[in-house]
RNA sequence: GUCCCUAUCGUCUAGUCUGGCCUAGGACACCGCCCUUUCACGGCGGCGACACGAGUUCAAAUCUCGUUGGGGACGCCA
């Protein structure tokens, strides 16, 4: 067997979409189980939609999922005159043809044909006109595109994923390979690519079905055997429509500033579609790479369900070493200004604590943020609802004033020693200790959940504790 | 409108190609219990599906046809 090459062909009017990150991805675990190349090239012959900015987007959005290419990128919009060879070949050998017509002539032939409810299709006006008409509007230079001739018949390809696709001839136009500008269309420039760069597979979303069986018609004028397809299935969103904007988060680089992690969101989309059986869902890149196979691709749409990447992000997360999953924090702490370059350099060991505190209780990066601010910033409201239940009497004030006041006299502010302090008090005031646990746990957080509360006072440390719940028994003298 | 694709729990899926092992398995979500100062994590349990209708067959989630639902494509966009 030859060698096995695919790639990824992306166009850069937008960032890297999720759906075109999974294509991505399917097309770099077939190359690598099949120990091929994946190529990376950009189609980019739309100039006016094409921009640098889009294509590093793509391309950074690639590399942070982990993935490399092995060749390219290759712009297609250098590749123009290598184009203009091929579709010379095929004037030549009859298989395409010029056509005079305008884009305003045609729109209003198809604007009429619509109306009167009849199927649009090219009419082949150029192809019928005469030797003598065709060399008279090339020389008075009448703007011509190229079109393939369509002969009649049916085209028929195998696909790996949907099997034998079938599509009468008939319902095809003859479609315009090369512009009246001299730049190629889609169609044209994917098949001359593909063969230049000798891909084996062409594995893509199956939104180009359509476009293969044009495709296939190409390879044929060109008398040149067509790769393998493999169209996979579309990514819906919640509603069963396509994935967009309004569904929320759908490029790459918001899912990596929601504080997803690259391998998490890797292993979800992979198995949006495909699975490796048994039951297993939790994949390193490697066993992916191992039990990945284009027949196993599941032909059905599926759809995009973000409460389950939550829940396998954090899967990812709990299973981080602290170190690492520290330095992966740092930034989103930094994004919210609750730490800076001291704090990382001085309290290191301390903010390892708070990451064993949190890691169970994320399922993103950006929730150490969110759920840990209290950590560093007395900044935080108290909770409205707990404030109601809790800080509602007289009494609760003078159970704070009680707790803070006996903690003076402890030199060693460990949690144990905390806890027994703690304990103590709720005996003097004889009240269960889970009462006062509850008051000093809103006090010093503002909230009702979190991590055992002692760990949470030891952090802080004993200033930090006391000046909090002062603050407290003011407020809730003043709200009772 | 025309053409193409598709159909197992709410969602992702196993099982479908090679009918019987399927009173349909797992995961997320949801609910309950246990653990526990809270929230989580973890453990245990529950809820929950073969879209519908014909046909083939001793036997159909699995094969065939139709219906319905969903998706896609119909550009001198990619």
């Amino acid at each position: 067997m030859s060698e096995i090459r695919v790639r990824m062909a992306p166009s850069p009017s937008g960032f890297l979409h999720v759906g075109t990150a999974r294509t991505t991805i399917y097309n770099w675990l077939f190359a690598r189980h099949n120990r091929g190349k994946f190529v990376l090239r950009i189609e980019d012959t739309d100039t006016a939609r094409s921009s640098r900015e889009m294509i590093d987007a793509i391309l950074d959005g690639i590399k942070w999922l982990g993935l490399d290419w092995d060749e390219g990128p290759y712009y297609q919009s250098e590749r123009t005159k290598l184009y203009q060879d091929y579709a010379r070949k095929l004037l030549e050998t009859k298989k395409a043809y010029y056509c005079f017509c305008s884009p305003q002539e045609l729109e209003d032939k198809r604007k009429q044909v619509v109306a009167a409810k009849g199927e649009w299709k090219y009419d082949r006006v150029c192809y019928n006109l005469s030797d003598r008409e065709k060399e008279e509007r090339i020389e008075t230079s009448i703007p011509k595109a190229v079109r393939l001739f369509v002969p009649e018949g049916e085209t028929i390809f195998s696909d790996i994923v949907y099997r034998e696709l079938k599509k009468e001839n008939k319902d095809l136009d003859d479609l315009v390979i090369l512009r009246s500008d001299g730049t190629p269309t889609y169609n044209f420039a994917c098949v001359v690519d593909d063969v230049e760069m000798r891909i084996s597979h062409v594995i893509r979303g199956n939104d180009h079905i359509a476009n293969t069986f044009k495709q296939v018609l190409i390879y044929k004028a060109l008398g040149i055997i067509p790769p393998h397809f493999a169209h996979i299935p579309l990514i819906l969103a919640k509603d069963k429509s396509k994935l967009s904007k309004r569904h929320g988060a759908t490029s790459i680089g918001e899912f990596k500033e929601e504080g997803f992690l690259p391998e998490a969101l890797a292993n979800y989309i992979t198995l949006l579609g495909w699975s490796p059986k048994e039951d297993r869902e939790m994949l390193t890149i490697d066993q992916m790479i191992e039990l990945f196979t284009l027949e196993e691709v599941n032909p059905a749409n599926p759809v995009f369900d973000k409460e389950k990447l939550e829940w396998m992000n954090g899967e990812y997360i709990r299973s981080y070493n602290n170190e690492d999953l520290l330095d992966l924090i740092i930034p989103f702490l930094k994004k919210e200004n609750l730490i800076n370059d001291d704090i990382v350099n001085q309290r290191r060991g301390w903010l390892i604590g708070f990451v064993v505190l949190l890691k169970e209780r994320c399922k993103t990066l950006k929730e150490f943020a969110e759920k840990g601010k209290y950590f560093f910033s007395f900044n935080y409201q108290y909770d409205p609802s707990a404030v109601k239940k809790l800080f509602n009497s007289p009494a609760a004030a003078k159970m704070l004033r009680t707790f803070w006041e006996s903690l003076y006299p402890i030199d060693e502010f460990k949690k144990e020693k905390i806890e027994e302090f703690l304990r103590i008090q709720a005996d003097k005031m004889q009240i269960k200790p889970s009462v006062l646990i509850h008051l000093v746990r809103l006090a010093t957080t503002g909230v009702t959940g979190g991590p055992p509360l002692f760990d949470i006072l030891e952090s802080l440390d004993k200033e930090e504790v006391i000046k909090r719940i002062q603050k407290a028994e003011e407020f809730c003298r003043d709200n009772s």
